[in-house]
RNA sequence: GGACGAUUAACUCAGUGGUUAGAGUGCUACCUUCACACGGUAGAAGUCCCCAGUUCGAGUCUGGGAUCGUCCACCA
């Protein structure tokens, strides 16, 4: 027969590899052929190819691999399809900073070599990436895998911006854009992080042209009066009235600007005057717009001082340019004051640098159109979010959306498909490189030398990976797929973007569901980050403690809509209870029959058995209810209660009895049912505890091939025993209060004790506790039990009280009466209590008539019982003090 | 300025209008009894942030307030 031991110690590192691989070599991850049920389909949120994976990643893949293994156990053919993210600034960036230690820069090596390099480095990183997805145990269809920047799906990149472009939703423009002066790139509005920086407010005066008197503005950036094209009052501010049609002479450059008029002006801040600088702040190019003001750049594209500025400002940076104008505008007598002024700083949310609004010809994407078929979906109900409100960061996202400059100036991405005719000038927008111009037949085309936003790739995600433009047969199958995933930080950038392109493009909403995830914080509530050090390495934790303890821990946690606040020892968690799982199997294993294991048609059931299989049922209920509203920390809650409570704590425990009995049927019936219960248990955790119960299911006398394709444990309704179950709980009850009175009296387990049961003849648990006499004897660890009348009198004996029931257990040693009088008035007194506050409730006509029929039932269940108690507590309490 | 969330045991958090509000960790006592000391058995620990309201009944729903947090917009 099967002697198949289990290590004595869970050593999740011994075999958590060779599952994976067993895993893979079965190819157990892709999807199953057609079988009448429906598909579910995930796309996994890729992650950065040049980054590690943090703990939201491990959180993410967690919850997602849980699903996903849940569904597929369910036999829904299911596909989670893996990839990565080209993540054009960060990996740009990761390589340059790789080229300065050589002491180069990207230029000298020139684009090709460059974007040559840059694969070279992404396939480096790509390899840990998948490690380290297949650490954590990520059940991903790596035969699937897919890249933002590999062929098909720069195919797709390509196809949509052609098409964007016909329906006049891409055009090119001279604007002011937010302006990465590190990556010397533009980037969009939503990449731009707002800090709060403790800055001046700078107050300066600038005097009329014709010498009568000057103007006081303020401001944060005085060194942007050398791109000032005008000085703006309110048009109803009765204090600078007189000055409307005048000029003022700019300090320090000499140039006479206009005083203009415009509401954009706020009366109330600083002076109620302002400069105005089109070429530098968002709000300045607006008004210089309307008031056909000039737009004087003085920056260069690294950020330094350059065009349209003195010869001494050049090559400056904005810092040392604003120590040099305060001095000299001090010197001029043209500077007031400045005070200590908070304000916003943009800053990259990729590279980290101060953004500076710059002028620039980009592509933008018009979002309208976009938006509002992305909010149809929403209303049509064709994608719901997990949990609901964060529809209104969605909505309120689209309905104020703006457009998308998608051109950045990088070289690692999707070259715009744009080409130029040198000769005449002619545009052609391409999915393919064009030989000739279409208009003049030259062949000198040059491609626009931008690449797009790699969130423009992003956006296609759940199509592109699926083989879009092309109709393949996984895009037919698999789109729209069921969930998506995610942190609530990328629902501008990501989410809300896929369903734009999805309605657009595909006509549906690229997802049913989407669960929107915490983000994982230190305890301290902090982000985790490398410069805070406070980051937990996900691949630490599962060498320390195992890729399911990683998972159990983050799903068991995972409640909806708050952040987790995680140290390493919170992992510790799940790693008892892998533990638990472990030595459970563990003991089953070692208490196999050595005639072999019985047939499920030979069992015969016991009340513990059909207890135990009643409770799987509910358990199996919950994790179905819970797994389909998305409540991942429910279904934690549900299987740690299950296994550890219900199973190893009361069921391992009963079955004992029969387990060290001599005679071989008995034990043999008794092993057999528990190893059905653990094998079914193990498929019932397979989702959430992935590799240690595949491990332990092989060793098994009976098992499936594996568990990751088999099936799901499902409530069957022939299993349902509530009235087992109910005697059960006043079994558990007596045998807690009996041991609450042990542990009271510091009764040694090894004494054995005089027992007395008082129980009424018809109390409803009357036969099974005496059925069960001596299950309750070897759970309090005594010999002997005495059933009695209730009521009784017994001196030297101590007396716990339940519902319908008392216990007498006989101390030696001289019961302290005043203090046992003492706890049991007040036990007496407190229930006392709750029966006045029943009755109250009884007595209320408006709660007799307005409450449900079964709750004011039970409320006078719970009274008489409550009652029965009390007259009992009273009783022992005349026996104590007599 | 706008929106959203949170506030429950010492800590981290669950809690679906209906028992006398729960878990994990930590703490206390006892137990190395033959699966597990990453364990067992028990115990102590609560103004469910505050104020009003709705309801037969509120930790749960409504309104107001306080504190903390997040996002969006933004004052140069």
């Amino acid at each position: 027969m099967n002697t198949n031991e289990l290590p004595k110690v869970l050593e999740p590192k011994e075999f958590e590899d060779r599952i994976y691989q067993f895993w893979m070599d079965n190819h157990l991850f892709e999807p199953l052929p057609e079988n009448g049920k429906s598909p579910f389909a995930v796309v996994i949120p890729p992650p950065n190819v040049t980054g590690v994976l943090h703990m939201g990643h491990g959180l993410n893949n967690s919850l997602q691999d849980a699903l996903v293994r849940y569904w597929r156990m369910k036999g829904h053919p299911t596909l989670w399809v893996p990839g990565t993210d080209h993540a054009g600034i960060a990996t740009q960036q990761v390589v340059e900073r790789r080229l300065a230690k050589e002491g180069k820069t990207r230029h000298d090596l020139g684009r090709e070599n460059f974007v040559k390099l840059t694969w070279q480095v992404k396939e480096e990183h790509h390899a840990i990436i998948s490690q380290q997805l297949k650490k954590i145990g990520a059940s991903v269809d790596w035969s699937r895998e897919r890249f933002t920047l590999d062929e098909g799906l720069s195919k797709a990149v390509r196809e949509v911006f052609v098409r964007l472009y016909e329906r006049g939703l891409v055009y090119k423009g001279y604007y002011l854009v937010n302006w990465d002066p590190s990556a010397q790139t533009a980037i969009a509005d939503d990449e731009v992080e707002y800090k709060e920086v403790q800055g001046f407010l700078y107050h300066l005066r600038y005097p009329l042209s014709d010498g009568s008197a000057w103007l006081e503005i303020a401001t944060t950036r005085p060194e942007t009066l050398l791109g000032d094209s005008a000085v703006a009052v309110h048009p109803d501010d009765e204090r600078y009235a007189s000055f409307g049609g005048k000029t003022v002479r700019l300090p320090v450059v000499g140039r006479e600007i206009p005083v203009i008029a415009d509401s954009f002006v706020d009366r109330e801040f600083g002076t109620g005057v302002v400069k105005v600088t089109p070429a530098h702040d968002p709000n300045d190019f607006e008004a210089g717009l309307r008031h056909n003001l000039p737009q004087i750049n003085i920056l260069n594209p690294d950020g330094t001082l350059g065009p349209n500025v003195p010869e001494r400002y050049k090559g400056l940076t904005t810092v040392k340019a604003r120590e040099l104008i305060v001095q000299e505008l001090t010197e001029q007598g043209f500077f007031v004051a400045q005070e200590p002024h908070k304000h916003q700083v943009g800053h990259c949310y990729r590279s980290g640098a101060v953004v500076e609004p710059y002028l620039s010809e980009q592509w933008f994407v018009r979002m309208k159109p976009l938006a509002e078929k992305a909010l149809a979906a929403l209303r049509e109900d064709q994608i719901r979010f997990y949990p609901k409100r964060w529809e209104h960061t969605y909505v309120n996202w689209m309905e104020n959306i703006r457009d998308w400059c998608i051109s950045r100036q990088l070289w690692w991405g999707h070259q715009i498909p744009v080409w130029t005719c040198e000769s005449c000038g002619h545009l052609h927008v391409k999915t393919e490189a064009p030989r000739n111009c279409e208009k003049c037949s030259s062949d000198r085309l040059i491609q626009d030398e931008d690449v797009l936003d790699t969130w423009f790739s992003s956006w296609l995600w759940p199509f592109s990976t699926l083989g879009w433009p092309e109709q393949t047969p996984d895009l037919a199958r698999f789109y729209p797929t069921s969930a998506l995933v995610t942190a609530y930080d990328i629902i501008f950038f990501w989410v809300a973007r896929m369903v734009m392109a999805g309605t657009e493009f595909l006509g549906q909403a690229p997802f049913r569901d989407i669960y929107i995830h915490q983000l994982v914080r230190d305890k301290q509530g902090r982000k985790m980050s490398k410069s805070l050090g406070n980051g937990i390495d996900p691949l630490e934790i599962v060498n320390e403690f195992g890729a399911d303890a990683l998972k159990f821990t983050l799903v068991y946690l995972s409640a909806q809509g708050q952040d987790i606040l995680l140290d390493k020892d919170g992992f510790k968690f799940g790693s008892k209870f892998a533990n638990k799982v472990w030595n459970a199997s563990r003991y089953l294993m070692m208490n196999l029959p050595e005639e072999g294991i019985l047939e499920r048609s030979q069992l015969e059931y016991g009340p513990a058995d059909r207890w135990i299989l009643s409770r799987l049922n509910g358990a199996i209920r919950s994790i179905d209810t819970a797994m389909q509203a998305y409540k991942f920390n429910d279904v934690g809650h549900t299987i740690y209660d299950f296994f550890w409570y219900d199973f190893c704590d009361w069921y391992i425990e009963a079955s004992k009895l029969d387990l060290a009995s001599t005679e071989p049927s008995i034990k043999r019936q008794a092993a057999s049912k528990l190893l059905y219960v653990l094998e079914e248990s193990l498929r019932l955790m397979h989702p959430f505890l992935s590799f240690l119960t595949e491990e332990i299911s092989q060793k098994l006398p009976v098992h499936a091939p594996n568990l990751v394709q088999a099936p799901y444990p499902e409530a069957l309704p022939e299993r349902d025993a509530p009235e087992v179950e109910a005697h059960f709980a006043a079994l558990q009850e007596l045998i807690r209060g009996i041991r609450t009175l042990r542990s009271e009296f510091t009764l040694p387990p090894e004494k054995n004790i005089r027992l007395i049961v008082g129980l009424d003849s018809d109390h409803p648990e009357h036969d099974f506790f005496r059925a069960q006499e001596k299950l309750i004897l070897m759970l309090i660890g005594a010999q002997e039990l005495t059933w009695g009348a209730s009521g009784s009198v017994h001196p030297g004996a101590v007396t716990v009280v339940g519902r319908g029931w008392e216990a007498y257990v006989f101390v030696k040693d001289l019961v302290d009466v005043v203090k046992e009088s003492e706890k049991l008035s007040k036990t007496i007194e407190k229930t006392m209590k709750y029966v006045q506050s029943v009755d109250n409730k009884l007595a209320n006509p408006a709660f007799t008539s307005g409450a449900p029929a079964e709750v004011v039932e039970a409320e006078r269940t719970k009274r008489e019982e409550a009652e029965k108690t009390l007259k009992r507590l009273k009783a022992y309490l005349v026996q104590l003090q007599s």
